[in-house]
DNA sequence: AAAAATGTTGACCGATCGTGCAGAAATCAT
DNA sequence: ATGATTTCTGCACGATCGGTCAACATTTTT
């Protein structure tokens, strides 16, 4: 038989397409609505193969909410007590509205999970997450402490950053139908990063004039 | 027979126990996760009872997400031109916060349909929140026209509000757990509100100093 | 009290689910 | 070229799903 046109030759192509149509299907049916041969059908190949390459549905599950954690993470880079503070979290605003334009499924995926208790992955928040937030609450408080910003909480500050930024991505058909129906332009995607930094930087700056 | 003890006797009882135990079940198990025998079981009555009363899953899950929106909707009374601005948003955002609380699995429910693209309820995305949206979009606006507040993006505004007071509700576990597992006190929840509100409204003010 | 209407329930059906498994097909090692 | 290893796939399984239905119980109407 001739090469069958789509489907890929080694390993780690076949095992990333699988994990970006895992990403799509357990984002747009939850958990519970994607099933393996729904998968296997974005991806181009039969059900088997997929539990050839990942063996239950809760593995493949794990690894693609792993791989939108570790880019989560990443994007908080730019949040040390060395940078400017205005800088550092309007970096992090513009990098997180980008993800969520980017990689929306991933978005979506970790909110069906935390919303449902995290049945799979209480050990990436208990472990990871934590210390990662705790490690992110001291910078700001040490910019607070320096007199850098107003003295806000630093805990909430993340959460209302987190919520907003990734309301983009998660409520995007909600944000699309308000839009008349179409996607965001390139133009409103840019007025909706000066409009989240306005908004919430703004309580956070020190010298904030009219 | 005697009285099945906690089996109540007339229709709407059997109905609200039912759309109590939906609006859970729907909300920790998704729209497909959620079986109508394991909402039968957390209302406490067989599965072919529900069936009687509601006919279709998805009828029932109509009717659940018809009760958030009407809740919500209701929430946003204080918002009109003639009230205070900053009076007006902060009392709508203590009241989201106070639905947060009391009717989370309302709000996981909405948000896991609007993340799925409103397969089921997309004619309520376009009748009634489109104009409702328009309607305060206008009432802020006029706001700013009679310079009671800054030139804000009033749309964005009112996304950072559902935002940031939803994700008290959706994320909750994960508030939680970054809480050391415990659930937010009353204290908590007042400080969560008065932050919510410092973080938000301050970028709104129109002589918010230092 | 008889009849009608309403409420309740367990048994059952076809469809789909996640997963195990045997064997075919392809690739690699020698 | 031949055997070993990896990759791929169709089939079968027990379980669970949404929904139907007929029988039974209760309440209401006459």
């Amino acid at each position: 038989m001739a090469t069958k046109g789509i489907q890929s030759r080694n390993r780690q192509e076949v095992t990333a397409r699988i994990l970006a149509a895992a990403e799509r299907v357990f984002a747009e049916f939850g958990y519970a609505g994607a099933s393996i041969s729904r998968i296997a059908a974005q991806a181009g190949i039969p059900k088997s193969n997929v539990v050839y390459y990942f063996e239950t549905k809760e593995l493949l599950y794990r690894r693609v909410v792993g791989e939108i954690f570790d880019i989560w993470r990443a994007a908080a880079d730019s949040i040390t007590v060395d940078n400017d503070p205005i800088q550092a979290l309007g970096d992090y605003i513009d990098t997180k509205l980008d993800l969520a334009r980017t990689r929306p499924y991933g978005s979506k995926v970790w909110a069906n999970e935390i919303i449902q208790r995290a049945p799979i992955v209480q050990d990436y928040l208990e472990d990871e997450l934590r210390s990662w937030t705790e490690d992110r609450i001291v910078v700001i408080e040490a910019w607070i402490a320096r007199g850098q910003i107003r003295p806000i909480s630093a805990r909430h500050l993340l959460y209302a950053i987190w919520a907003t930024t990734q309301h983009y991505a998660d409520f995007t058909h909600q944000i699309t139908t308000l839009n008349e129906g179409v996607e965001l332009t390139n133009r409103q995607w840019d007025e909706t990063k000066s409009a989240v930094k306005d908004l919430l930087l703004r309580g956070v700056e020190k010298h904030g004039g009219v």
